[in-house]
RNA sequence: GGUCCGGUGGCCGAGUGGUCAGGCAAGGGUCUGCAAAACCCUCUACGGCGGUUCAAUUCCGCCCCGGACCUCCA
């Protein structure tokens, strides 16, 4: 499976050759840890994790780095403000995340640093930095001299001269030039900071991402992921420090951006104010983190993708339609067929090519269709000739390749049974107002008494007692319970 | 103002120089005691204006609209 990415050096789509073919090295930027992680944030995260997922299956070994960012002047405002201290901020900060992450079914990255774990390696590199001629000390801060890297602005496609031109902060009196920005900056007693040859202080924000791929990964590596607003400064930044630091032509070989999520089509940033937190979202109910899972991945990730509730609603009934084929799929004869290998291969084909997941989230639908068409009855013709296929495959075998397949895209990997009763739903949905009336009907009715009441129903049935059936079907509706009468006997679901 | 990315049917969303995306919604049908589910059918679009071409939604130019970035940001 060959990959292609589109690379934000080159602005064009390029084929993927790992530098070395036997260990593929991939950096994102993680969380800053000073606040729950909003609907933005997961984004990156949800998009490099089918990345990581993708890479893990074809090359032998990966290391996949994302950083925790916790020393910053926001998690130092923060404590300012609450009075909680930073360390009791960070950490809980960072479990929040883990769970929440975990939640949307992303695994952990193999490694996680952490920007205090990595000052030494910092202040190493601002010290080749200096000796290289690339930075200059004053009055206690180090900045970088963008004068001294030609090839400044060459990622986010900008000239140094207009980048001077648009600067529209105040320029610090200790700059010698305007675009020239903070390696590392004086703390005073109040703030958190480390020794080093320049007086106590802290590292400035770019720097530490510079420090902790190069520890983790080397001077040079694969790929390096991120939001796009990330572009410039940070990544620039990144670039012109690593690359002036070690003399590499690049710092990563490829750069992916995902693009910005939006809610009523602007941005949204902790900033604007205007965003929701990934723990709203999970408040739903247990569907919400893998229904948001898919509502991520069902956008190509460099657009822009405006979320909305309904849309989550929608992939939330898309994930019940998966899981209700799954269900009732039986066991194929050979789990390992060469049929079922083809069609795994025929859904994640799009992902190579760019990580076109919102087409191969079609493929998976069609696998879907099709499995239907075999258990359930129907015409199969239309869907295997979109695969390709001269011949249907038995029961059950398009069921085992979407499970496969499903798994690099991290979605419906759930007990088919548990996702469609509703599992959990009561204990995770209890005390949140959700605004949908799933969870005050998840409530209403246990699984004991539903099941108590389709067996009243199969009696008045048997007695073609209608309308007391439809009365206990009616009743069960109300509670959020539908009920579905199948050849093998009546089967239940939550709405 | 500068740089960049987009505009596809009621909605979401792939893709392509000439024959199907797909989903949701809607309408019709098969099945069913009635439903539900599943399956079948219907709904044929590519912002505007030029250009290239036998042929443009797809390539080129201009314009309009939306979004991102321009030293807080995923």
């Amino acid at each position: 499976m060959k990959l292609r990415f589109h690379n934000s050096l080159t602005r064009r789509v390029e084929d993927f050759t790992p530098l070395d073919p036997g260990h593929v090295r991939l950096y994102v930027c993680g969380p800053t840890v000073y606040d729950l992680a909003h609907l933005g944030n997961a984004r990156p995260v949800v998009v490099f994790d089918v990345l990581a997922r993708l890479l893990r299956r074809i090359y032998p070994r990966i290391t996949y780095v994302r950083n925790i960012t916790d020393v910053d002047d926001k998690i130092n405002a923060r404590a300012r403000e609450t009075g909680e201290p930073i360390a009791a901020i960070t950490s809980r900060t960072t479990a929040d995340f883990h769970r929440d992450m975990a939640a949307l079914g992303c695994l952990p990255p193999d490694v996680e640093p952490t920007a205090t774990g990595h000052i030494r390696e910092m202040i190493a590199l601002i010290e080749r930095l200096i000796a290289r001629g690339h930075a200059y000390a004053a009055e206690g801060h180090v900045l970088f001299r963008v004068a001294s890297f030609p090839d400044y602005g060459k990622l986010s496609g900008r000239s140094p001269d207009e980048l001077l031109a648009g600067a529209r902060v105040e320029v610090a009196a200790y700059k010698e030039s305007p675009g020239d920005f903070v390696l590392w900056k004086p703390s005073d007693a109040d703030t958190p900071g480390w020794d080093s040859p320049w007086g106590r202080g802290r590292p400035g924000w770019h720097i530490e991402c510079s420090a902790m791929s190069w520890r983790h990964l080397g001077e040079s590596f694969d790929i390096h992921g991120g939001g796009h607003d990330l572009l410039f400064p940070h990544h620039e930044n990144e670039v012109a420090q690593s690359r002036a630091a070690f003399g590499t032509p690049f710092m990563a070989h490829t750069w992916l951006h995902n693009g910005m999520l939006l809610v009523d089509g602007e941005k949204m940033s902790k900033s604007l104010g205007n965003f929701l937190t990934v723990r709203d979202i999970l408040a739903r109910g247990p569907w919400a983190g893998e229904a948001f899972r898919l509502l991520l991945l069902r956008t190509h990730y460099r657009a822009a993708l405006d979320f909305s509730f309904d849309a989550l609603e929608e992939c939330k009934a898309e994930l019940d339609g998966h899981y209700a084929m799954l269900k009732r799929a039986p066991e194929p004869p050979d789990r390992d067929s060469p049929v079922i290998r083809q069609l795994v291969d025929w859904v994640l084909a799009p992902l190579a090519d760019d990580l076109n997941t919102p087409l191969a989230l079609a493929r998976l639908r069609d696998l879907r269709t099709l499995e239907n068409a075999l258990t359930v009855g129907g015409s199969a013709a239309v869907v295997l000739s979109r695969i390709g296929l001269g011949a249907e495959p038995p029961p059950g075998a398009a069921a085992t390749a979407f499970r496969k397949a499903a798994e690099v895209l991290g979605i419906g990997q759930g007990d088919a049974k548990g996702w469609l009763q509703g599992a959990g739903r009561m204990h995770e949905a209890s005390g949140h107002a959700t605004g949908t009336g799933r969870a005050t009907a998840a409530v209403a009715a246990t699984n004991t008494s539903i099941e108590a009441a389709i067996a009243a129903r199969l009696a008045a049935r048997a007695a073609k007692n209608w309308a007391e059936a439809d009365r206990i079907r009616d009743d069960l509706k109300a509670q959020g319970v539908i009920l579905e009468d199948g050849p093998s006997g009546t089967s239940w679901r939550r709405a």
